[in-house]
DNA sequence: ACAAAAGTGTTGGAGATACACCCATGA
DNA sequence: TCATGGGTGTATCTCCAACACTTTTGT
């Protein structure tokens, strides 16, 4: 009945490179050790919760420190506290190096966030020994219930595509709508009519064409537009 | 850096009587104790998840222990984590009385169900010294945040009722057209028309009409229908 | 010249909105 | 007979889906 719990974030970080959805993970390693390629698991960025931090803050704090991206999009949507959430032989042998109970038992809360992956390069760091971007369309196997985190993060990404206007995070700053209906129809994985998504992005608040063509591409450059957040 | 965390679950029961929403409160009391009128508060049907139990499952058991409601429909909206969510006097002293660890931090798990009122009438037990059902245009202030985690639910909710067909839960078996649009107005918190409403649901799967019709109603009585969740 | 993506309008159908009157019952 | 909510149809408009050809650039 004396229950404790450690408590910790799992940040599911989407990235767009104007083809396919991509996804940010670590690799979990040992500060300084070698480890056998058997023996560690590709992971979503995340850990545990400090004993007087909130739980936005800790979500961007770890997301900080495990790949230096700082002020990005992030959104709570999930809980994940299945008693058996850790049931690999290895994901344990990995706790039991690095944590300071690692027989206890770790509930962790879902962030999903958005990057615009042209913006940003991730540079990991702490004791992930590696960070890199993974098509969703290839992920593998992975540490924990991380396959389940990131299948129900991309469930809301799609819910939240058309209510909020989350997307724009994904994209650079100067885009085309080219790529913003790709982006589009990869998300809802369904074809969009090139004429009628375009009608629709002129209903859209927000998106504003810029004095701006494409560059050095082998096809009729495309009109630049950029995304202000209305108000 | 030792940190350990109580988890709870919150669960934001909406029953519906016809007239308006009702969340079911609880009174935080002690067994056999009789507590001055200003050293309680009111809340909303939560406790602690045990060690080796899943977080719906823990939902489920608690709602049943403190208001005897079985078998309902539960909904994990979101997590509440803020390292102040117990911040009022009354609430740490009541921890205190009623936790093995009272200064522990918790961070709880937000629920959302639905009831229909004429359907359930919840019993008290455990430390609830009382189950009672509370108008939500008129809640008093709860204990520890849980007038945040009731308004979230209560915007949850409005999210769910257009997508999935959750409503029906708040109706008891046989319930007319008019009480299923005033149902809708009320969480929409907007006015529909009759005519429009009534074709919408002629188009929806499920609302089936029966050989029935109200009876000892001061006015035309209504033809009586039931939901069949589909397939 | 060719390849590759950008850009551009119209039409038909479905669903949303707006609107007003008669009906059945209990008191 | 009156008060109360139940029950019904039509016209208009807006939104959505389907559909094909010309343009601009780099190679």
């Amino acid at each position: 009945m004396n229950a404790a719990f450690d408590l910790s974030v799992d940040n599911v970080v989407f990235g767009f490179d104007g083809e396919q959805l991509q996804v940010l993970l670590i690799r979990q390693g040992l500060p300084g050790v070698d480890m056998a390629p058997d023996r560690f698991h590709m992971a979503v960025p995340g850990d545990l919760v400090f004993p007087e931090e909130g739980l936005d803050q800790a979500a961007h704090r770890i997301l900080s420190n495990l790949t230096s991206l700082d002020g990005i999009y992030l959104k709570q949507f999930r809980a994940f506290g299945a008693p058996d959430r850790v049931f690999e032989e290895k994901d344990r042998e990995w706790l039991t190096r690095i944590r300071p109970h690692p027989e206890r038992r770790v509930v962790t809360i879902g962030y999903y966030s958005l990057v615009a992956m042209a913006d940003y390069t991730p540079r990991p760091s702490s004791f992930a020994s590696r960070a890199e971007w993974c098509p969703l369309s290839d992920l593998p196997r992975l540490a924990f219930d991380h396959n389940d985190i990131v299948k129900a993060g991309l469930l809301q990404l799609r819910e939240d595509v058309a209510r909020e206007s989350v997307i724009f995070e994904l994209l650079p700053e100067k885009f085309t709508l080219g790529q913003l209906q790709r982006l589009h129809e990869i998300i809802l994985d369904k074809d969009l009519d090139k004429r009628n998504f375009r009608k629709n992005v002129k209903r859209m608040e927000g998106v504003v064409p810029l004095d701006e063509k494409q560059e050095g591409v082998l096809h009729k450059p495309a009109q630049l537009y950029t995304y202000v957040r209305p108000q």
